[in-house]
DNA sequence: TATTGTTATACTCTATAACTATA
DNA sequence: TATAGTTATAGAGTATAACAATA
């Protein structure tokens, strides 16, 4: 009886971490996503994710773009539509492969990502600065990402 | 110079923890919305939140459900008419306050969400499993959840 | 005037699957 | 046959703002 009532309560814990868990998600989804839109860089957050992981490269295959954002193939060819129509990227095919295409910033682009990416650190940075124990974050954050 | 070396040290950390949240939350997202995929129940990630969150409840207010759903207010019509739409909740007006909807499981709705949320729970759970330290773990995502 | 919820618009993302071109 | 990427389809969620009804 004890012991029944114990497991529904550690059920009910359980239920709690994960209720918790899908808001604080659902909440940095609207965060991302405010951050975004508020800074006028007129990027989505996928767009946004495609732009920043491209900074910093000299270009990246589509897969290795999948790879890092996690963002699906069909919806990447989209999303890299929008950017190149902003003309922040450009594509080009590979010289040795003729199946794989090339996406890298356009002067554009990386003017964009150098002036966005930092203050997006920042914005994260000021939002995380509560924060008590950065060590244990960041190993508890990686188990997380492992999880999922 | 070594303060200096030590802050960008500190500034990767720091970026690379973002890095790991943000594919965390982007597993969350796919891994979520495949379990509802894959239980053949027909709902979306959002409506089986809307579903999740009525169950066990005499109804809601759109308000309500807005609160702990996240789902904004324009959204949530749209979620709920499909829902309706689908026999799964009713919708009535309050005798109290015209302006107030409330929103309801209808009976196909409960059978539906008692058969699915404990596996949802369980499907959540096996996931989980491997969490070395769940206290630790409820108490770290409180602080996340807090932080968005 | 403020609040609750709906409607309208326009767009982005999404899954899925078929498809092309190349390896 | 397998891989890289595009295209096509259909739908869902999103922000935004204007709107109606009620308090």
């Amino acid at each position: 009886m004890a012991q029944n009532t114990t497991r529904k309560a550690q059920q009910q814990d359980f239920i709690t971490l994960m209720n918790e868990l899908a808001r604080a998600h659902h909440r940095f989804s609207l965060f991302d996503a405010e951050i975004h839109r508020l800074s006028g860089s007129g990027l989505t957050a996928p767009q946004a994710k495609v732009i920043f992981c491209l900074g910093n490269t000299d270009g990246l295959t589509c897969s290795e773009i999948t790879d890092q954002t996690l963002i699906t193939k069909g919806t990447l060819t989209g999303v890299i539509d929008r950017l190149e129509g902003k003309g922040l990227v450009e594509r080009w095919g590979d010289a040795d492969d003729g199946r794989i295409i090339i996406v890298a910033l356009t002067r554009a682009g990386d003017r964009l990502f150098q002036r966005e990416y930092p203050r997006y650190v920042e914005k994260l940075r000021t939002q995380v600065e509560g924060l008590s124990d950065r060590e244990q974050a960041t190993s508890y954050l990686g188990q997380i990402a492992d999880l999922f």
